[in-house]
DNA sequence: AAGAGTTACTCAAACGTTTTCGTGTTAGTA
DNA sequence: TACTAACACGAAAACGTTTGAGTAACTCTT
């Protein structure tokens, strides 16, 4: 690659010095009308560009926002950063993403890149391999200097910092009190590894519902899938219980859609005789047949909430308290539930 | 937030010159043994780590690669981006994401901002606003600096670089012999409007398969779908003709659910009355009823290929050519089609 | 004609590193 | 004793930029 033209090349070109240069190019009174032409010229000519790493070393900013999340390929997460993006750009903030691929150690790792200079602040949301081990000193570290620092959607209680997570709770117990009201009487958990807190959240969203309703929580009713194994065959047991669930809340829509696929294949009927629910923010759901009611989760509206978070953050002058947005949830009522 | 600790504070702590600092923390001889020992305690203490900016300005290296993408939220792109991450971190890179959001001006924008010392290198599938304007001065302007740049997906002839594309022609060819081995007559096509590379592309494969087959290609069996306007009702179009096409070949993966969707509505059955292809790399058609025979993209791959084509660029000692790199194409056939 | 003001520049520090070269002190050798 | 080598550290440049302070050479005023 030709090396780009600096400062100092235009400098030495005209035999002056760098700072007449710079002066000219940002159009000052203080150089002459005639050299600072020539100088703009020769500048453009030769597109001159600052070089951004050493404004941003100069000026101790970068206007980079940094995002680590669990996987890029997930619809929800996407959105987010979408959310996040937006906002940001908006902000004249740039925004650099970085997976840890649901890894402790590559969290660890992006951490230590983007925490040194190359951003102004961090949103992220935790790795599985993060929130299995409860390994946070490198968060606490950042918090600890006081850092920017946003977490969503699977966030921990005892780091203290901006948070943003989704009404998890209220929308697992909007959706459970849906099938409730719809008549079902034994309604299934789809939900995860207890140690993921947003499949933890729902499952207590699930039971508020039940005891609100008098309903007796059976815990042969939850199932709690591990995702590093078959899905399928995993879902598949739901349906081989020996009292068969009238109601299924699933929560994600790829568990969800896996269930209708079995229900189906199992020669039931949905909703007729096995409802279904999952939360969402894929476009799967709108085109199972039938499609999916589901929680819809507003990743979008999430990732802008986080980026005002941070950059207010990063933008204060006098220290504020952290603050938690709960973004709520709502229900998106299609054909898989009865009306 | 608190300032971060550098080499001349800790140099003021202990009477030396950063020098001795530097040098000391990265275990050199030179640095007597005791005071090396307090020094290298002392950063770990209070958690040293180099700025990055500075490392970055004076290697004049950043081993960051910019990535400027049309959308985020979908499937094929947040493939590709994983693809991108996963071989540029093996290689010590990382990732910094833009949106141009489909705009010219938002793509210039980022252009602006990653090629200006921010990033070593970039990758890129154009913005719809920049093919339908044909501007690429941009681009022109890195690729005659010899600027590190790939282009995927979304390419252009006209600008000499390195790229990697998706066998479109081929993929849509193989998919159109398909639906004809199976019996179908009258293929209809969803496509882009023409300015979009790889719906132009898979027209043609399209009707290089018709061809081949001996059949005439009627235009009126070609529709150009505009992204901007609704869905649904520009799909409708297709089963409200006066000779209803037998077969559907969709350029993605929504196009094909909805079309999916409107057949069962208007009473016909896939893949009897009609069958369907789409272009995918999602989970949509896997969990439609039936479930959508598809080509599938293999984006991931496409984007480890692009990763590795641009560290081979910022890497290279002698001058080298540009590459293409195609990535094929397979048919994954499942239930919209008959056997 | 001397002081003041203007014009058109240059200097140098600062951001935080790394690294080459230089230098003063001490110890060892002939 | 005089020369060399080893040791332990410092000085300064370099990456590219911005910016406040400094300085010549003018012009104007009285």
């Amino acid at each position: 690659m030709k090396t780009r033209i600096t400062l100092k090349k235009i400098a030495n070109e005209f035999g002056v010095s760098i700072s007449t240069v710079s002066k000219a190019l940002k159009g000052s009174h203080e150089i002459g009308e005639e050299l600072r032409g020539k100088i703009q010229a020769f500048a453009n000519y030769y597109n001159y560009k600052p070089n951004n790493l050493a404004l941003q070393l100069r000026s101790q900013k970068t206007s980079v926002i940094g995002v680590v999340i669990p996987e890029i390929v997930h619809h929800f997460f996407s959105t987010v950063i979408d959310g996040i993006e937006h906002y940001a750009n908006n902000k004249g903030y740039n925004v650099m993403v970085c997976v840890s691929n649901e890894s402790y150690e590559k969290e660890v790792l992006n951490f230590n890149v983007l925490a040194n200079g190359s951003v102004d602040g961090l949103i992220v949301s935790l790795a599985r391999g993060t929130q299995e081990s409860r390994k946070y000193d490198h968060i606490k570290g950042l918090v600890k200097d006081e850092f920017p620092f946003v977490m969503f959607d699977r966030v921990v209680d005892e780091i203290e910092c901006d948070k943003v997570i989704i009404d998890d709770m209220g929308g697992a117990c909007k959706a459970t009190e849906h099938l409730i009201e719809t008549g079902s009487k034994r309604i299934a958990l789809l939900s995860t590894k207890d140690f993921v807190s947003v499949g933890l959240l729902r499952k207590e969203g699930y039971i508020k519902a039940l005891y609100q309703a008098g309903y007796t929580v059976e815990d042969d009713l939850i199932y709690k899938i591990d995702d590093s194994k078959n899905l399928y065959d995993q879902i598949k047991k739901v349906f081989e219980s020996p009292i068969m669930p009238d109601a299924i809340l699933a929560v994600n829509e790829v568990y969800a859609a896996n269930a209708l696929i079995i229900a189906k294949e199992k020669g039931y009927s949905v909703p007729e005789d096995i409802a279904i629910i999952g939360f969402t923010s894929g476009l799967i759901s709108e085109f199972t047949s039938p499609p999916l009611t589901s929680v819809r989760q507003h990743g979008f509206l999430m990732g802008e909430q986080a980026a005002e978070l941070l950059i207010n953050r990063i933008e204060q002058k006098e220290p504020q308290g952290f603050k938690t947005e709960i973004i709520s949830t709502s229900l998106k009522i299609r054909k898989s539930t009865k009306s």
